[in-house]
DNA sequence: ATAGAGATTGCCT
DNA sequence: GGCAATCTCTATA
């Protein structure tokens, strides 16, 4: 049977823009996603999946629609969604939402740790079925943008990383909602 | 075995 | 602007 989601199957550049305004629900909460990065197979040196699978990053190799939640800098959880076809390792990381319900006044959901702090993100939320309507963390249809997407760089990766390549994505009507935008300052 | 870098953020000067 | 916090993986021995 069709799933609205069906296009995480596709390679990460191709679902990245398609993303842009779904919801993400985590229990009460829920937010739009406004801003994600695409992380492309082995060929990809910005990605965990560069060198082959880890017991970190093993879940990249798994179904679309299955969580990726990793610890960055030994602080902050970072949560992707895995993308493209089982075998291939491919993300989407998540690096900025919009509240919109269940959230304090005034949270920032503006950069990819803040966003796995807001949203209470932590390692039992690795490997989860985004897909799954009873799931706790889940992807739930949004209001898809109607212009194309804002497309600019990665952020923090180191030269050499596939730091110039175009892969992050940005909701065109929530651009101020963005970690690092515009991008020059 | 040990050291250093990393998909970040907040606090200090 | 500088840097500490603190876990996982990679490189070197």
């Amino acid at each position: 049977m069709a799933h609205f989601f069906d296009f995480l199957r596709q390679p990460p550049l191709s679902a990245a823009p398609q993303i842009l305004g779904a919801h993400l629900v985590h229990g009460e909460l829920i937010c739009r996603i406004v801003e994600v990065e695409a992380y492309c197979s082995a060929d990809d040196p910005g990605s965990h999946a560069h060198r082959g699978p880890t017991p970190r990053n093993q879940v990249m190799f798994g179904r679309h629609g299955l969580s990726y939640v990793y610890l960055n800098y030994g602080i902050h959880w970072l949560l992707n969604i895995v993308v493209d076809e089982p075998g291939t390792p491919g993300a989407l990381l998540i690096r900025a939402a919009e509240p919109l319900r269940g959230f304090p006044p005034h949270v920032s959901l503006k950069g990819p740790g803040r966003l796995g702090k807001a949203l209470a993100i932590n390692r039992e939320h690795n490997a989860l079925d985004l897909l799954h309507p009873e799931s706790p963390l889940r992807l739930e249809p949004g209001t898809p943008p109607s212009q194309p997407p804002l497309i600019t760089t990665r952020i923090g990766l180191a030269p050499g990383k596939g730091e110039d390549l175009p892969y992050r994505f940005i909701h065109p009507d929530r651009a101020h909602l963005a970690s690092h935008w515009p991008p020059k300052g």
